[in-house]
DNA sequence: GAAACCTTGACACGACGTTGGTAAGGTTGG
DNA sequence: CCAACCTTACCAACGTCGTGTCAAGGTTTC
């Protein structure tokens, strides 16, 4: 039973009730409902809610743009295109360079990884 | 000397100058400028510019949101901690997890890449 | 040296995003 | 059964985004 309702969860997390309705209409964070439709936060949640306005807070970051990551994790084609754009192939997704596409990306990572180890 | 100038660039992307810079100040575009400052925009820089208009129509983004995705390319700090938060791994990266971090940020990358062959 | 460019900075304005409040109505628990 | 909660939906205030335009000043070209 350890869920909470919303204006507790709010207590808790320090978002108001508002919020976190809107955060999760931002596909941010789904919590679970009750029978009658309410909505029931269980501390894996509440976890997730802390740490979110701490990264929204330490890197100055907005709803919006975080649910932007959130659509790129979501919708792979936007996502590659993105990365297409970003780096600056020509964007024909069928010849040769594609293998060199990914052995960047995960360079790339390797590399994320590394930093954020650091 | 195949450069053109603000206006002449405005002409040939669709863009207004105004968006010229705009868009360089939302960090996607960095034209090299001449001895007295001017933006000079070579066949690279308009080729992409091109290319970035057709990619926030054809997928409804905004310049501010691609501006966030430059942003995670640049700060690998940001990227890591919003890719943590995404997994929702309790953020400790500092143990055996990391190692399946990346395998599965890896399996990603082909699934993305499978995704832009189709 | 004047016309036609470029620069940065500011003000402006409509559309929309963010956040709060309130209203109308259903649910829960003592 | 009533107080205290929850739901959705709407109105309002304020900020941001996207965009134009204008001003004050430097540059290029003829």
């Amino acid at each position: 039973m350890d869920a909470l309702t919303i204006n507790e969860a709010a207590e808790t997390t320090g978002w108001s009730p508002r919020m976190l309705r809107y955060v999760e209409r931002m596909g941010l964070i789904e919590s679970r409902r009750s029978p009658a439709g309410y909505r029931l936060y269980g501390p894996e949640e509440l976890q997730r809610l802390r740490t979110l306005r701490e990264l929204l807070a330490e890197f100055d970051v907005g709803l919006a743009e975080l649910g932007f990551a959130s659509r790129l994790r979501r919708e792979e084609q936007l996502a590659a295109a993105v990365d297409a754009w970003f780096e600056a192939e020509p964007a024909r997704p069928d010849d040769v360079e594609a293998a060199d596409w990914l052995r960047f990306e995960q360079e790339k990572h390797q590399r994320l990884l590394d930093a954020a180890l650091t």
